[in-house]
DNA sequence: GCCGTTTTCGGCCCGACTGTTTTCAGTCG
């Protein structure tokens, strides 16, 4: 049972006691549990009583359900609620513009148990005629089914950022005066978002009609004076929200969350005497503005060091913003290399030469080619002959000089038994190998661990690229006991990859805080088949920002001779 | 359900917008 699916269970339970109309403290530790659940580095099935309730938020009920959970699958708590509402009712209580009063409502007097119901019960007048409803719910209820089943949800965050970005260069067009910016997810750097968030302040009012005529738009879920939302074609929901300039900092602050983080920076104002919102920190007692204007000032006010907003997921942060001991995070410019990435000689789109070129002009001093091995026939991967070839082709453009260095690498497979594709000779004979997992996927968790572990053996392999071969929104990570595999890599000094693909971003940042826990080298890597594949770099850094990554866990923010001598195969 | 150099009980973050309303409940973030 793993942390993701416990999470689920306890937000099922969440929703299904919101339904019921329980204690709405109640709801909140329970999703305020599966939140932590979702995103706990370590693996929580791991922990007995003891170890849960160490964590916040997490006391004596929760840890028996968690642990209860983790044993059998399920807790006969969920069994119960879900005896007395069907599970499907949850699809309807995802459903925008619907809650669980409204859900309560229609179950109990439509009979209404599931999406279908609820469209046929809308198609026959039947919402209209209950008490709080009309024709106009009954008709937004309809549309929502229809985008439902016409969008996803979620977006990968570099999607979110192009969509985020498209709109912010229309609204900065019409508001030449005014800061606007994106917060919430995209501004923490969350790997996957739901809705954006801008916020505008010191532009005019006209700002929101501006907004809800966006070209894209496909609907405007709400539009009034600070605070409008639309729908826009792509699946994504915008929200704009306008503050004056001197609650821009209060606003900044407050729309980026997470919302944990938010509360706790609440309770900490209020134990202070002060009240937070998103109009400034005031004095409870005469409504005084203490601050609002800048976020800086806010944090100050409570006594906190600034917190770069990707660490504001109630992780430590809080404490370490008291103690002025929050790290210094990495950022785009620390790296200076880039260890991932394939060429024409098998599925990449660019030769050797336009690959170094490209990499120089991104700013960086040196990369690895590491082109895929032989048993990935479909990206006609090399064999020992051509690998060695390909190596002596590298090595000759790098003696030219072509602005960045190269080093002569592969992207070797990880077979099913967990040997490598090529022969140690092979692999000893070239710079760097990466090795990876690209088939196989549906292993048990015990056999998937044991051949990782074995590759990591091998004392030709010098870093393990994407880890949990995770295709965000596809597909999930195979089952792996990570904190063996990272221990493994740290005895065996052997570095992990946090791979930049959008769709990647693995390494999670979550796996990534315990790789640095452990002391595990991390690399930083695109993994580009083309030229134009570097500007992907930012992805990877939001992933290690977000694991707390400074720029000596990362190895190739060395210099070149630093780097190599890092290398496992260097190390004596 | 969690939490506590105020408390083992009594607190727990809070404002905007919409629809169906004559004063507010529900939803959302």
């Amino acid at each position: 049972m793993d942390n993701a699916a416990i999470g689920h269970i306890l937000q099922e339970i969440a929703d299904l006691l919101e339904i019921k109309s329980e204690n709405p403290f109640k709801i909140r530790a329970y999703r305020n549990a599966a939140d932590i659940a979702g995103n706990h580095p370590h693996e929580l099935a791991t922990l007995d009583v003891n170890g849960l309730r160490e964590i916040p938020g997490i006391g004596k009920d929760l840890a028996a359900r968690i642990r209860e959970i983790a044993q059998t699958g399920d807790t006969p708590y969920h069994q119960e609620l879900l005896a007395e509402f069907p599970s499907t009712i949850l699809d309807v209580l995802h459903l925008q513009g619907v809650g669980p009063k409204t859900v309560a409502t229609l179950y109990r007097e439509l009979g209404v148990k599931t999406l279908d119901d609820l469209e046929t019960a809308a198609k026959n007048g039947r919402i209209r005629a209950m008490k709080g409803m009309g024709a106009k719910k009954e008709a937004l209820i309809l549309k929502a089914i229809e985008e439902r089943k016409a969008f996803a949800g979620r977006h990968l965050l570099a999607d979110s950022c192009a969509a985020a970005d498209a709109v912010l260069a229309y609204l900065r067009e019409r508001a030449p005066g005014a800061i606007i910016e994106a917060v919430g997810s995209v501004r923490r750097g969350c790997e996957t978002c739901g809705d954006l968030d801008l916020l505008a302040s010191g532009a005019p009012q006209s700002i929101m009609d501006d907004f809800v005529e966006y070209p894209p738009v496909e609907r405007v879920l709400g539009h009034g004076d600070t605070k409008s939302s639309i729908l826009i074609r792509g699946g994504f929901q915008v929200d704009l929200r306008l503050v004056s300039p001197d609650s821009r900092g209060a606003a900044l602050q407050y729309f980026t969350g997470s919302k944990a983080h938010n509360i706790a920076l609440r309770d900490r104002a209020m134990s202070r005497g002060l009240k937070l919102n998103e109009y400034g920190l005031f004095r409870s007692a005469d409504d005084t503005r203490i601050a609002g204007e800048r976020e800086e000032d806010i944090y100050a006010a409570l006594d906190l060091d600034w917190v770069p907003p990707e660490l504001r997921e109630m992780h430590g942060e809080i404490d370490a913003a008291q103690t002025h001991a929050l790290p210094h995070l990495i950022e785009r410019t620390h790296l200076r290399g880039d260890l991932h990435m394939h060429t024409t000689e098998t599925d990449g789109k660019d030769d050797i030469r336009a690959m170094a070129v490209a990499a120089c002009a991104a700013g960086l001093d040196y990369v690895a080619i590491t082109d895929h091995s032989q048993a990935l026939a479909m990206a006609n991967g090399l064999d020992e002959k051509r690998a060695l070839a390909h190596a002596a082709r590298i090595r000759a453009i790098d003696a030219e000089g072509v602005g960045v260095r190269l080093l002569a690498g592969i992207e070797c497979d990880i077979l099913s038994d967990g040997s490598l594709d090529l022969s140690d000779d092979c692999l000893a004979a070239l710079d760097i190998v990466i090795a990876s997992v690209h088939s196989a996927f549906n292993m048990e968790r015990r056999q998937m661990t044991d051949r990782i572990l074995r590759a990591i053996e091998n004392p030709r392999v010098d870093v393990l690229g994407h880890p949990t071969g995770r295709r965000l929104l596809m597909r999930q990570a195979y089952p792996v006991d990570m904190e063996a595999v990272l221990d493994a890599a740290k005895h065996h000094r052997i570095a992990v990859e946090i791979n930049c693909q959008a769709q990647r971003m693995d390494l999670s940042d979550a796996h990534a805080q315990l790789a640095r826990e452990r002391g595990v080298p991390v690399v930083i890597s695109t993994d580009a088949h083309s030229a134009n594949g570097f500007a992907r770099l930012r992805w990877g850094i939001a992933v290690a920002r977000r694991a707390w990554l400074e720029p000596a866990h990362v190895l190739n923010t060395r210099p070149f001779d630093a780097f190599r001598a890092a290398l496992r195969r260097n190390q004596s």
